[in-house]
This record gives structure tokens, C-alpha cells and sequence, in this order.
RNA sequence: CGGGGCAUAGUAUAGUGGUAGUACAUACGCUUUGGGAGCGUACAGUCUGGGUUCGAUUCCCGGUGCCCCGACCA
């Protein structure tokens, strides 16, 4: 490719409003171009690469017996009622119908901008297979995903619009489904491993959400730009997503002896930050107590230490419910007497549920609410004040130094990017879709389904969120854009021919042919992140040598063509 | 969803109740060629709807969009 005729061709100004470096790079260097936030096109450069990356993944999955197919994007509101009204519990879900009069007279109907693809993917594998040879089947695409979500940010990291390699499986059985689940793993890790960022990207317990019950497997790379906070066990290895860490709470012993209780009016005194400003305690001292409303119809009084945040995830699992909510100031105030913000473990009434979390375990003096609107308790005492209860349970978000309860070791913790998900779907959709197959003696059973993600964009992205410097991008070869950036200095005719050497090889050559300051090429060069560097100026002719610079590498060769064509293959 | 900021040329920005300036990019010419070259010439701009006003890019109100922080995120 001649660097003159490269679409853009020049740098732009760089980006100040981008704080990502992958958003930064990729813009000024011109692989990325930013139509609206989370909206991007993809351009020349940036397609070399995606290609890249997309023909690795899809290689990893054919290896595994996934065959590819390309679903459409717009999908029929009918297949996502089916799913538990997924069409309208998906909270991220896009519609599409016609975007004016003239076009809704022709047709009024509203389609789906598929976010996923379970709820078109599951009748077509109905259609078409049922026999119990006909699996195990597994089926994938790489296409363009839509998602409404609250916040586009970090450039290609997170997306509104973003390309995604989905993979679904399908099985006779639990143990068939197992069995390719941990297939998977291997290929993924294998993808990654290719991208460049298999060091960094650590396989991760995740909740599976809606789709499952079972926890889901993301593939999480260390990273600063990365959305997630990954909490993991130095002595094991596993890794949790925040949102399922078992935690222990960090601490917070005081060697004092036990003091008489006392109610500190305090009007209006409610949130935490509040509490500690006004009765000059420590956070840790502090208690939190909400209430919270059942699908059940019971309510449950739940308190943590002050410094924590609650898990409604974890609730639930705890109390056995499947879903639960604040409860209204009005319901709160009836069941325990006190306003919203008075709330506490003490006084409790009957009719609820208590849950303490672990973070209450040990404290000596301590602050809580006393059910008595514009009261709150200090120096309040287990055994003296209230019953310790039978059993404490994590029902925290864990935070940093919080400790893995089953080793007592503190937790490692660091932000990942998401860059791919695999959850044990089940029969989650295949019952919504009743999709059976008829086994060896004609009974009718039901399928087991998997599904498996990597969002191809992101994974760009998160490639050059770990592999840059200061000048630019440093590509791995296996997705870099080109692998030999050759530059001329002043017009030289065995520039071009070399340029036409390498081609003639089949080595992906961008050739800077431009009128230009030598500094400025070697900048963009830079900046654009080619594995390699090849330069002819006067001064290479002279030595009758070429000049070879990796990009990841500041040692600068001279050899002579036949080296260099040997080197560079 | 809550809080904050912003919208002027292709890009980045300055400024003004009456005539909008600079840099980069682009085009042309000359010079230049090992870490973002120089000179000259040319091209090119006030997000949108309404209001106030003789007159609005500027002031006021709405809309749209963008960025940041937080919440959320299969």
C-alpha cells in the first residue's frame, strides 16, 4: 500500500476530548474515526487489523467444530417475548421502525437491533436439527451488536455499536455441554494468546445474570481503561468479578472496653458521611441498615458496616429469593416505626427478616440505628444490647483489602476489560423455545445450550491499551496492519523497488512514498505501529545496506537486501 | 439516571450586540530532506428552533449532540 493513497493519509490533531490511550492512538493515527459517542467506523487501517483479529478467532472456533454463519441484525420483537419478555427486561435492547410517515405507511412494524443472538439462534437450530446425532452442534457469527447503553465511553472499549464474535453450542446433555464449555476456555485462551494479550488476560468467575444460575466464565484483561474490578486469590489463581467475590471484610479491631450505650439525637443526621462528621467516629464504627421488599412478600432488614455497599446479588442467593427492592419510606416507616434513615438492628420487629453481614463480626462500640426517628445509637454491644446473631453472611460488594474467606488471604485486585464471556446457558432457552430432539429409543429431550462471546472491537482496542509507548501503538505481528513500514527519505528508486520485492514476496509492506520531513514519517511510523521499520535514504544507498528498526526494539540493523528478504518473510 | 462542562473553517482554538482572527490540514509555487521543515499565495467557519433587539455568532429560553465524574451494565 502507498502511503499517498491510504484513506485518510494524514494524522489528525490528537484527540483531547478522548482519555483513553486506544481511543487517542486509534483516532490521531487514523485505524478509528467517531461518528457519535460509542459509534464508530472502522477505517482502512483499522480493518486490516480487525480482519486480523476476527480470522484468528474465527480459526480458534473452527478448530473446535464451530461453523460459521451470519444472522441478521434485525430480528422480529415476537422471538424476544418468548424469552421471558426478554424484550422488555433487557434494559440495553435497541428497536428499529421506520424513521418516518411515509416509511410507516409502507410498513409499522418494530424490529429489534439484536444485542445478542439466543433468542434467533435457538428456533433456527430447532428447525433444522433434532436427531441425537446431530449433536453436539456448534454455531457462530462475527457481526455488528447494538446496545443502548447508559454511558459509551473509552472509544471502541464500550460501544453502543461494537462487532462480536458470538458462539452457541448445543448438546445432548449436562455433561455434553461441560465437556465443550471447557473445550472453549482452551480455544479462547488460545485467541487471546495469538492477540498478544494472553499474559494479562485472566479467566474470571462472573455472575451468569439472566442467562444462568451457574456462575459465567469472562475473560478478563488486566487494564487500566478496563470497567471491571477483577479480585483474585494469589495462592490459587482464581479470579472473581467484584460482583461475585466471596469477601471477608478488612478488620477494624479496637482495643477498648465496653461502654454504656446512649441514643445522640441527631436530626436529620442520615447518610454515613454525614454520621461520622457528626459524631466524630470511624466509618468502620458505623451501620448501615436498609430495608428491603421480596417477590415473596416478606421484607428484610439488612445491615452492614458503613464502609460497605450491599450486594443485592448476593442477598438474594442468601434469603433464597429471586428478586428483591427497596422498600418504600412508607412500608419502612409502618414496619419499624422509624423513618427512613433511622433505621437499625436495634428495636427490630418481628415480621422481618434479619441479615447482618460479616462486617458487623467483632465490633465493640458501635453506632447503629434505633428505630426511633432522629436517634441513632452509639457504643452499641452484641450480647448486651442486641443478640448476636446465629450466623453472619456476605451479602457486601467486596472492595480493596477485603480477604477471600475460605484462606483468609487478602485479595489482589486490579480493573479488567471485559474482552470475552462464556455462560453455561442450559436449557434456559431451549425450554422457551421448546427445542427437543428425539434420542435413540424416540424419547423427546430437551437440548443444553452454551454461549460464547468476544467482543472483536474491544479486543482492538484493549490490544493497544497494553501495547504502546509514549510515540504510539507496537503491534503484535499477527494483527499489525502491515508488517513492514518502509520509508524513503528524499525520491530514491530503490525505495520502489524494494517495495515491489517485498509485495512480490507476499509481505504486507504500507510504503511511506510521500514528499515529506524525514521526522515527520518516522513519527507517524511510530504512531501507526508496524512490527517493522525498513529505511532508504542517501545515507542507507551509500552504505549500499537498508536500514532495519523493530518497533518494540531500539536497535537499528543495516543489512543488505538478501538479509533483509531472508529476515523479513 | 444524577452531577459538572462544552458546541465558532476538515481539525484545534481566539474573539465580538454591527467587519470573525490564529494555527494545523488542504491546493499551488519556490526552497528543504535522518526525529513532527521554511517562505509566499489561495480555499474555508459561528449546532438547531424560538425570543429580546433596528441588528444576535455573542444575551435569554427550548432542542440536539459531545466530553468528564458517579450510578448502571447478560
Amino acid at each position: 500500500m502507498l502511503q499517498s493513497k491510504l484513506f485518510p493519509g494524514s494524522l489528525k490533531e490528537n484527540p483531547k476530548d478522548e482519555v483513553s490511550v486506544s481511543a487517542k492512538y486509534l483516532i490521531r493515527a487514523g485505524f478509528i474515526d467517531k461518528l457519535m459517542a460509542g459509534v464508530y467506523t472502522i477505517l482502512p487501517l483499522g480493518w486490516k487489523v480487525l480482519h486480523k483479529i476476527e480470522d484468528i478467532i474465527r480459526e480458534e472456533m473452527d478448530a473446535i467444530d464451530g461453523q460459521e454463519v451470519l444472522m441478521p441484525s434485525l430480528s422480529p420483537q415476537e422471538n424476544w417475548r418468548k424469552t421471558a419478555d426478554r424484550l422488555n427486561k433487557i434494559d440495553v435492547l435497541f428497536e428499529a421502525r421506520g424513521a418516518n410517515k411515509e416509511s410507516r405507511r409502507r410498513n409499522d412494524a418494530t424490529y429489534v437491533l439484536s444485542c445478542t443472538h439466543e433468542d434467533i439462534i435457538t428456533p433456527l437450530a430447532k428447525k433444522m436439527k433434532f436427531s441425537y446425532k446431530d449433536f453436539p452442534l456448534a454455531l457462530y457469527q462475527i457481526q455488528a451488536k447494538f446496545r443502548n447503553e447508559a454511558r459509551a465511553k473509552s472509544g471502541i472499549l464500550r460501544g453502543r455499536e461494537f462487532r462480536m464474535k458470538d458462539l452457541y453450542s448445543f448438546h445432548r446433555s449436562p455433561e455434553g455441554l461441560k465437556k465443550f464449555y471447557e473445550k472453549s476456555k482452551g480455544a479462547y485462551a488460545n485467541v487471546f494468546e495469538r492477540l498478544g494479550i494472553g499474559a494479562d488476560t485472566h479467566i474470571t468467575l462472573a455472575s451468569g445474570g439472566d442467562f444462568t444460575k451457574d456462575y459465567s466464565h469472562e475473560f478478563q484483561t488486566e487494564c487500566e481503561a478496563g470497567e471491571d474490578l477483577v479480585f483474585k486469590v494469589k495462592s490459587s489463581g482464581v479470579c472473581y468479578n467484584r460482583e461475585i467475590t466471596p469477601s471477608q471484610a478488612s478488620e477494624f479491631k479496637v482495643k477498648e472496653g465496653l461502654k454504656e450505650m446512649e441514643l445522640v439525637k441527631g436530626e436529620g443526621v442520615i447518610s454515613v458521611q454525614e454520621l461520622i462528621k457528626f459524631l466524630k467516629i470511624d466509618i468502620e464504627r458505623t451501620t448501615k441498615t436498609l430495608v428491603y421488599e421480596t417477590d415473596q412478600g416478606d421484607f428484610l432488614l439488612v445491615a452492614i458496616r458503613g464502609d460497605y455497599e450491599i450486594n443485592e446479588e448476593k442477598l438474594c442467593k442468601v434469603a433464597g429469593v429471586e428478586r428483591i427492592w427497596l422498600a418504600e419510606a412508607k412500608k419502612v416507616k409502618k414496619l419499624t416505626g422509624a423513618e427512613v434513615g433511622y433505621i437499625g438492628v436495634l428495636n427490630v420487629p418481628k415480621k422481618v427478616k434479619l441479615f447482618m453481614d460479616d462486617s458487623l463480626r467483632g465490633r465493640v462500640n458501635f453506632e447503629a440505628g434505633a428505630n426511633k426517628t432522629n436517634y441513632h445509637a452509639v457504643n452499641v454491644n452484641f450480647g448486651r444490647d442486641l443478640e448476636e446473631p446465629k450466623e453472619f453472611y456476605d451479602i457486601k460488594t467486596a472492595k480493596e483489602g477485603d480477604i477471600f474467606p475460605e484462606t483468609g488471604e487478602k485479595y489482589e485486585v486490579f480493573k479488567g476489560s471485559e474482552v470475552g464471556n462464556i455462560f453455561p446457558l442450559n436449557t434456559k432457552f431451549s425450554e422457551a423455545f421448546d427445542y427437543r430432539y428425539t434420542d435413540k429409543d424416540g424419547s423427546k429431550k430437551i437440548v443444553y445450550m452454551g454461549s460464547y462471546g468476544i467482543g472483536s472491537t474491544r479486543a482492538m482496542g484493549v490490544i493497544v491499551e497494553k501495547l504502546h509507548d509514549d510515540k504510539g501503538i507496537i503491534w503484535p505481528e499477527a494483527v499489525a496492519p502491515f508488517k513492514v513500514h518502509l520509508i524513503s527519505i528524499g525520491e530514491n528508486e530503490k525505495a520502489q523497488e524494494l517495495y515491489e520485492k517485498l509485495q512480490t514476496k507476499g509481505v504486507e509492506v504500507l510504503f511511506d512514498d510521500r514528499d515529506m520531513s524525514p521526522g515527520g514519517k518516522f513519527a507517524e511510523a511510530d504512531l501507526i505501529g508496524c512490527p517493522y521499520r525498513v529505511v532508504i535514504s542517501a545515507k542507507t544507498l551509500e552504505k549500499g545496506k537498508i536500514e532495519v528498526k523493530k518497533r518494540n526494539d531500539d536497535k537499528i540493523e543495516f543489512l543488505n537486501e538478501e538479509e533483509l528478504l531472508s529476515k523479513i518473510k
